[in-house]
DNA sequence: ATCGTTTTAGCACGTTCATGCTATTAAGCC
DNA sequence: GGCTTAATAGCATGAACGTGCTAAAACGAT
């Protein structure tokens, strides 16, 4: 039997190198010979994982979205016993929301990376139909996140009575899209820690 | 003396052919040979004019930061007499606040289509030293005009007081970017219409 | 009509790219 | 210990790229 590798983990490693690319150089710079020598391999290896060049990047976006899905899905099973158990102040049960969608913003290396590599594929998915309906989808998901977590809100009684919900639900989606724009692109105008402030003063005007 | 053309005109043709390019297949496939194509020109004629592909690119993004502040300043010129004037309701300078800011979504084919090529070009400057400036200073004076828009309506009276208007300007600034990149790039998901009817719904939240 | 200069055209070169193939290497079962 | 097969390595090809450079064309003043 041949010489034992996890495929699995290959792949994973092959997409870290990608993502490693578009963080120093940018998306344009992705090409098997970069992603090969990042991650210490000769491209014929590579094509043993991936026939195809557009292959990889589909690979790499779809782990992406899987590992922030994952990081928000723990957060969020975490955070809905407790707020259904109806035991927390007000006050406290504001701050893990805040904490539950901040998640989304470039708060460490880790996300600060993450947000990088997302915003560099969504100029990318605009013309590749490819990539479109992954992020589709994830445009949508993260917009029922924050249906849920208003909703959350207003069963609680928590919420102002005199606002049309759909309505925020768009304009909060909007607010932490361009908080994590500008503090990912731009954290010398408005830096991560700035814009969990605006995040958390927004929530607070909507609660009753 | 030689065959007349005004170069300045032909600049811009050439950085619309970039623009045309960019909207229709991508920032990727930006380079010489198509936009020479997308122009009608031969290489050889854009070279004439512009000595490397970077130059190209750099002119671009000052053509498109030139048309956008023409835009913006042409609407502060004509709303800043009437607001100071003092003679409208207070209604009414809402509505026409909100049109000035709604003149950064992507509600017409014009605005669309700069919207595009601007989230493109940002992912680019990323990396590319040359392009970050522009983007440094629009960040900042776009980040000033929210501020100056917030501060015309605290001096006429029109803004809560329990407000800390500082964090109030970068709520606004993000709130646009969102609008701005998700009426763009997922209009499905959030028409332009319905963006203006978020941020206008936002500043009636901020009104006394 | 001729000349001088701007504009246009495009060839040629060196790089870089993705990909189709073919060898070579390494590891576990017989 | 040799066989089998996954994994690795890298060569060859053709296409696309930016750019240096030279030649042609167009046009207005003389």
């Amino acid at each position: 039997m041949p010489k034992i590798v996890d495929p699995a983990q290959r792949r994973e490693a092959i997409a870290d190198a990608l993502f490693a690319i578009v963080l120093k150089q940018g998306f344009a710079k992705v090409s098997l010979r970069a992603i090969a020598e990042e991650a210490g391999l000769a491209i014929g290896s590579i094509r043993h994982y991936f026939t195809t060049a557009e292959g990889i990047v589909r690979f790499a976006l779809e782990t992406l979205v899987a590992r922030v899905s994952a990081r928000l899905e723990t957060r969020l099973a975490s955070l809905l016993p407790q707020l259904d158990a109806g035991s927390l102040s007000g006050g406290a049960a504001k701050e893990l929301t805040v904490d539950l969608l901040a998640e989304l913003l470039p708060l460490d290396e880790v996300r600060r990376q993450e947000s990088v590599v997302w915003l560099a594929f969504e100029e990318t998915a605009r013309t590749d139909p490819a990539l479109a309906d992954v992020f589709e989808t994830s445009v949508r998901g993260s917009r029922k996140l924050m249906a849920r977590t208003l909703e959350s809100m207003s069963h609680r009684g928590a919420l102002r009575v005199d606002l049309d919900l759909d309505l925020e639900v768009d304009a909060l989606a909007a607010l932490i899209d361009g908080l994590t724009l500008r503090s990912t692109l731009h954290p010398e105008v408005l830096t991560p820690e700035r814009a969990r402030e605006v995040l958390s003063a927004h929530l607070e005007q909507l609660r009753k």
